[in-house]
DNA sequence: TCCGCCTAGGTTTTT
DNA sequence: CCTAGGCGGA
């Protein structure tokens, strides 16, 4: 047998060796698909042979792309990994579009905009059409282009489609928000994947090129393409038929990105050949979290494909619940109990992570995380690449590749400030407009006398704009000779960087930022040894196109602070998901709708797979947003876990913070138990506590999270639960407010 | 044009 | 709470 299929099973050697055609291989949280994927790409080019130079691999982040050839280098060797292609869909659209954009009559030289440029352009665009901004925010005009062009509708289609006024105004900005791309030579995200299903579309002859050169197509995480995505991949596939898809429909979490959880569910329709392959096999989670994790998962009413996991990796401790009194609270909680497995000597920081929905989460758990010197890395929140100075710096950058981009020239044309004010500004794209060139050509006009004399502008402020300009010819003249580190030299020198942040902040503050646009410039080294014409546009893609997550370090002993979404696809010992509160998850903006609350189930599903060994849920009594204090209401899917699968601490009371001790029970967690509890209630819910007590004297039956009904309170959920003279106290959070009940006496209900 | 103070409004999630 | 944009004064 090849080495190659060492240590799989059966289920993973069946993938590995399909034979070609399509293939769907449907594969549950820490089932190896990522293996899968990596062994079928040895195995083709070692047993079927198959040259690495026309298989083609999509992966969802730069990130598993970058991990994916690192295990190929092991396993078969450098030589054979080099000349395959692996990226994600934008990396690799963005390569193929530098290559074949001139059929679309495109300038290989265009730059990418990223949403904070999509964003200034669509305002841009506003106030041009004459737009109310408030009425008419950018974004939610941007967002709904960007769902649009997801769906492939281009600026015709849409005004066609249209019916609201709104649509109707979306559908005007639409057709511009496109022309000044396509004049400042630009591509958003989405234009990438639709520009590259079109270039398919309108010109086989290039498409024909594809199929000759990728003989082999693997996509990873395919329940997260949208449709344009899903396109591209039909389009690359429809003459080899050599697809290899993996996903899970159960983690799909992107659907308000236009992905389209049909895709997958459709594959079989798609491709009617397709072979269809079960991954069932856990080997990341102990039982007790893929119980708990599975519990919160069947609660989904619309499961298409229903994947029964299980693991032989023993039962484990018990998910743990922890109740915080508030984000502060909920936050020590987390690092003592992080400091807590650290000093008992079975985990490492590095093998902790805290997830939680939102960013603005993080901002608690750092000041504890800092507050106790626990070394801690955060991912996400802001991007190195989303600093102002790192921004402004790169604008000159992609100026000189590129001065038709508007977005840039217009964010630095009174950077540092050259007497160019809003009102010049505005002159400068009215002007512009009027003539119907490029602002790159409006500037360049100038510069004759002829032009200025018809230009709007006094004497003063033609010079101020002459001036600017002489910096955009530099530049580029400075980007045809100077490598990437000595253009940004160049640039930082010419444009006086580093005295206009001192001027702009205190001296501490453009200290800060300096040391900010160095490591910029010490990021440019690593392009060294590409050819100079290439040195600029990779980087500047690179900028565009690498995500947060994929500058995380997984070596780094320290704490991953990290979204839900991002956590996709990643695994760590112990796994902290806190903030499960109604409002957070499910988020409030999703839990109108039926479709976008499943997404969230299926996001906390996805984190709490996440986790090896240890699982700790948590919720806040109350959590500040806004500035404001607000109770809070425990997650409705904290109710869909048995309350035997999950350990709390016994003694409730938000009084100390030194509650963190009640863990250090080891008691394992039984399977048996679990099955009895929910076999046994499943039949019977609605019902009210039985005479004989699940637990023994002194013990608490309710549990927080869990639902209840009141004969005259109606439904509530149970916030907290503690004992009182031996009579059970339970706080219930109901539609009005929050009430302490005695269990003796009020009659609660569980609801399941 | 620039600077600083003020307030209103905003937070999903990301390539 | 925080921040980007508006507005008044120099």
């Amino acid at each position: 047998m090849s080495d190659l299929l060492q240590g799989l099973n059966e289920a993973q050697r069946r993938a590995v060796q399909a034979t070609t055609g399509p293939v769907l291989v449907l594969a549950g949280p820490g089932s190896g698909k990522t293996r899968v994927l990596t062994h079928r790409i040895a195995y083709l080019i070692r047993e079927v042979g198959i040259d690495p130079y026309q298989i083609l691999a999509v992966t969802f982040t730069n990130k598993a792309a970058r991990e994916m050839k690192e295990r190929l280098e092991a396993l078969i060797g450098v030589e054979d990994t080099a000349a395959l292609t692996v990226g994600t869909f934008h990396s690799l659209c963005a390569r193929f579009l530098r290559r074949d954009c001139i059929h679309l009559g495109r300038e290989r030289d265009f730059v990418i905009y990223d949403s904070d440029d999509q964003e200034r352009l669509m305002r841009r665009v506003i106030r041009e059409l004459n737009l109310d901004e408030k009425k008419y925010p950018p974004r939610a005009i941007q967002s709904h282009i960007s769902g649009a062009k997801n769906e492939l509708v281009d600026p015709q289609e849409y005004a066609r489609l249209n019916r609201t006024y709104f649509d109707e105004i979306v559908a005007r900005c639409y057709v511009r928000y496109q022309q000044l791309l396509a004049e400042s030579n630009a591509y958003d995200f989405d234009d990438l994947l639709v520009e590259m299903v079109r270039l398919f579309a309108e010109h086989p002859e290039v498409l024909a090129h594809y199929h000759r050169r990728y003989q082999y197509l693997l996509v990873d995480e395919y329940q997260d393409t949208n449709r344009a995505q899903y396109l591209l991949v039909k389009h690359l596939a429809e003459l080899n038929r050599n697809l290899f898809v993996v996903g899970d429909d159960d983690q799909s979490v992107y659907g308000w990105r236009g992905a389209d959880i049909r895709n997958i569910l459709q594959f079989e329709q798609d491709y009617p050949d397709a072979q269809v392959l079960l991954l069932e096999q856990n080997y990341r989670s102990t039982q007790a979290i893929l119980d708990a994790a599975q519990a919160v998962i069947a609660g989904s009413g619309k499961r298409k494909h229903l994947k029964q996991l299980w693991t032989e990796n023993g039962a484990g401790l018990h998910v743990s619940l922890h109740e915080g009194y508030d984000q502060n609270e909920e936050a020590n909680f987390v690092v003592e109990e992080i400091n807590r497995l650290v000093a008992a000597g079975d985990f490492g920081y590095g093998d902790c992570a805290i997830m939680y929905r939102i960013n603005a989460q993080s901002r608690a758990l750092e000041e504890a995380l800092f507050g106790r010197g626990v070394p801690y890395q955060l991912v996400g929140g802001t991007r190195f690449y989303d600093r102002k100075e790192i921004k402004d710096t790169v604008a000159y950058l992609r100026i000189a590749a590129n001065p038709y981009d508007s977005v840039s020239l217009l964010r630095v044309i009174n950077w540092p400030g050259r007497g160019i004010g809003d009102r010049s500004e505005n002159e400068l794209i009215r002007w512009a407009g009027e003539l119907g060139v490029p602002i790159y050509q409006a500037l360049k006009e100038l510069e004759n006398d002829a032009g200025a004399q018809r230009s709007p502008f006094n004497s003063r402020t033609r010079n101020a704009l002459l001036g600017f300009l002489q910096i955009v010819e530099d530049m580029q003249a400075a980007r045809r000779r100077l490598s990437l580190g000595d253009l940004i030299d160049y640039l930082l020198e010419r444009v006086a960087v580093r005295e206009a942040l001192e001027r702009e902040h205190g001296a501490d503050e453009a200290e800060d930022r300096w040391n900010n646009v160095q490591e910029l410039r010490s990021v440019s080294v690593e392009y060294v040894n590409l050819p100079i014409e290439a040195q600029l546009p990779t980087f500047l893609e690179e900028v565009a196109l690498v995500a947060n997550v994929d500058r995380m370090d997984r070596e780094a002993n320290a704490v991953t602070c990290i979204t839900l979404h991002q956590a996709k696809g990643l695994e760590y010992p112990v796994v902290f998901l806190i903030g499960l509160e109604e409002g957070l998850l499910p988020h409030s903006r999703s839990t109108d709708d039926r479709d976008k609350l499943e997404e969230e189930r299926r996001l906390l599903y996805v984190g709490m797979t996440r986790a090896r060994q240890r699982l700790y849920l948590s919720y806040a009594f109350r959590r500040m947003s806004f500035g404001r204090t607000n109770m809070s209401t425990p997650s409705r899917f904290l109710s869909t876990i048995p309350p035997v699968m999950l350990k709390q601490p016994k003694k409730r009371g938000f009084a100390s913070s030194g509650q963190t001790q009640m863990f250090t029970e080891r008691s394992g967690y039984s399977r048996s138990t679990a099955s009895r509890w929910s076999s046994g209630s499943s039949g019977s819910s609605g019902s009210s506590r039985g005479s004989e007590q699940s637990g023994g004297p002194g013990e608490v039956t309710f549990f927080a999270g869990q639902r209840v009904r009141h004969g005259t309170f109606g439904e509530g959920v149970v916030m907290s639960s503690r004992l009182v003279d031996g009579d059970e106290e339970v706080t219930v959070s109901f539609a009005d407010r929050e009430r302490r009940l005695l269990s003796s006496f009020a009659k609660l209900q569980r609801i399941a």
